[in-house]
DNA sequence: TCTGGGGTCCTAGGACCC
DNA sequence: TCTGGGGTCCTAGGACCC
């Protein structure tokens, strides 16, 4: 079993938790660049702000309505969090941070009604920080999901749900049928994993609500869509398939991309922004103890922009060894961009990758041995010594290869008599 | 004129191997 | 003139999430 905590219109509630003027006005929080609404405050979403709408937009179609837009403050936002998560802790044994506003807890082993105790949970935070949320309880992550859904559009869209299933809600405790209405209720892309694109393919074949989900057969699921949704399908049929990661797991991949403010053209001034980005991926890579094998940049034009000349390209290159060194990585990052920079083009957007992650710890052993150490010259001496009393390549470079006699570029010596005075297999023997 | 940033997982297809 | 079957690994791109 699951709770799901989640905080209504996050940003905006932190916002107005220090600036109580902001509550019962249309708030919304901007993206970087104030580029597009990212959190809408209830009165926002009525005036039709829809989520990632251009700012631009925003004040096109409500001249005289008074938006108050604050562009984010992501600092605020993690500190909010951290207190939000702590209290919800107290749910339940375990506890899986999803994102910066939500957290999954798992309820194994609790006893009680879990729907008081979610309740109980919900108030303790709306009384000791100040944000409103909803909590969903269900046996799958998924139908938890649903069910937090379900508490918040309960509460907010009256007449769209049962009233009692408002800001906190138990799928659990359904009867089936109650459970099957609820499900009918809900827009199949409302549920957890079905985005867009699948959304409307499933409204291709009638799927339409999270109800003709949960009945689809899980082969045709799978073989038409994949796993992933036919672990949706058998998570909403109440079958748990996907597991709560209480151990936040280490990154594979670190990025730190940004829009320009303005079309960027020459490569010099790319050449500052990548550089930036791979410094403030690197930092981010220290900070969780890793190193990176390969460092990945990419640059490309705006789509939003119809009449440029679009370009979009990307290279990697591997490091000599894994490293979380900035100077290293900015070197890498640069090389990248010269790989892919053409002049010509409007550049919107650029950014670092930083890929193959691993821990610190792990380090694979080399010899000290730069190229001008006196420790090279004995390396040398003892590689020589080693062949001549050996053979010629009982040491060697590994690039010249294993192959031996059987290598395609050696010379023909297919008539060259047998070495008489320096083999001892050819030696001559003489007989009596 | 102005359209975010940071992730994960999965799959198809190419390269390669025996 | 004729050219199989089965497998792995890697990568780019799609889809999704908040």
């Amino acid at each position: 079993m699951y709770c799901l905590v989640d905080a209504n219109n996050f940003y905006v509630s932190a916002e107005r938790i220090f600036r109580p003027s902001l509550v019962g006005i249309p708030v919304i929080v901007l993206s970087n660049n104030d580029g597009c609404a990212i959190a809408r405050s209830d009165e926002a979403k009525a005036l039709g702000i829809k989520m990632g709408m251009p700012y631009f937009q925003v004040r096109q179609q409500l001249p005289g309505q008074h938006v108050m837009a604050l562009s984010a403050n992501f600092g605020l936002y993690g500190a909010m969090s951290a207190r939000l998560m702590s209290i919800a802790a107290g749910m339940g044994p375990s506890q899986e941070i999803y994102s910066i506003d939500e957290t999954f807890v798992g309820l194994e082993g609790m006893r009680g009604c879990m729907t008081t105790r979610a309740r109980a949970v919900r108030e303790r935070i709306l009384q000791w920080i100040g944000l409103p949320c909803g909590a969903g309880i269900g046996p799958t992550k998924t139908l938890a999901k649903l069910a937090n859904h379900v508490a918040k559009s309960a509460e907010r869209k009256p007449g769209s749900y049962p009233a009692e299933l408002a800001r906190v809600c138990n799928l659990a405790t359904l009867p089936a049928s109650d459970l099957d209405a609820v499900l009918q209720a809900t827009p199949a892309g409302e549920v957890w994993g079905i985005g867009r694109r699948i959304e409307a393919q499933l409204e291709e074949v009638g799927v339409r609500t999270a109800l003709d989900v949960a009945n689809m057969d899980a082969a045709v699921a799978r073989r038409r869509w994949g796993v992933t949704f036919e672990r949706t399908v058998r998570e909403l049929q109440g079958l748990s398939c996907i597991a709560l990661e209480d151990a936040p797991s280490p990154k594979k991949e670190i990025a730190s991309t940004r829009s320009f403010g303005q079309p960027v053209t020459k490569l010099v001034d790319l050449v500052e922004a990548v550089s930036e980005f791979a410094s403030r991926a690197a930092e981010k890579l220290r900070t969780q103890g890793g190193q990176a094998g390969q460092v990945m940049a990419f640059v490309h034009t705006s789509p939003f922009r119809r009449d440029d000349r679009q370009y979009s390209r990307a290279a990697r290159v591997p490091l000599r060894r894994p490293s979380s060194d900035t100077a290293e990585i900015v070197t890498a990052a640069v090389a990248c961009l010269e790989r892919i920079y053409k002049p010509g083009y409007n550049f919107a957007k650029a950014g670092v990758h930083l890929l193959d992650l691993q821990s610190q710890d792990v380090h694979q052993g080399e010899l000290p041995l730069d190229e001008d150490s006196p420790a090279r010259a004995r390396l040398m001496a003892a590689m020589d010594r080693i062949n001549q009393r050996y053979g010629r390549s009982t040491l060697s470079m590994a690039s010249v290869g294993l192959a031996g006699d059987r290598r395609e570029w050696t010379m023909r010596q297919e008539f060259r008599t047998p070495d008489y005075m320096t083999r001892w297999a050819d030696i001559p023997v003489a007989r009596a």
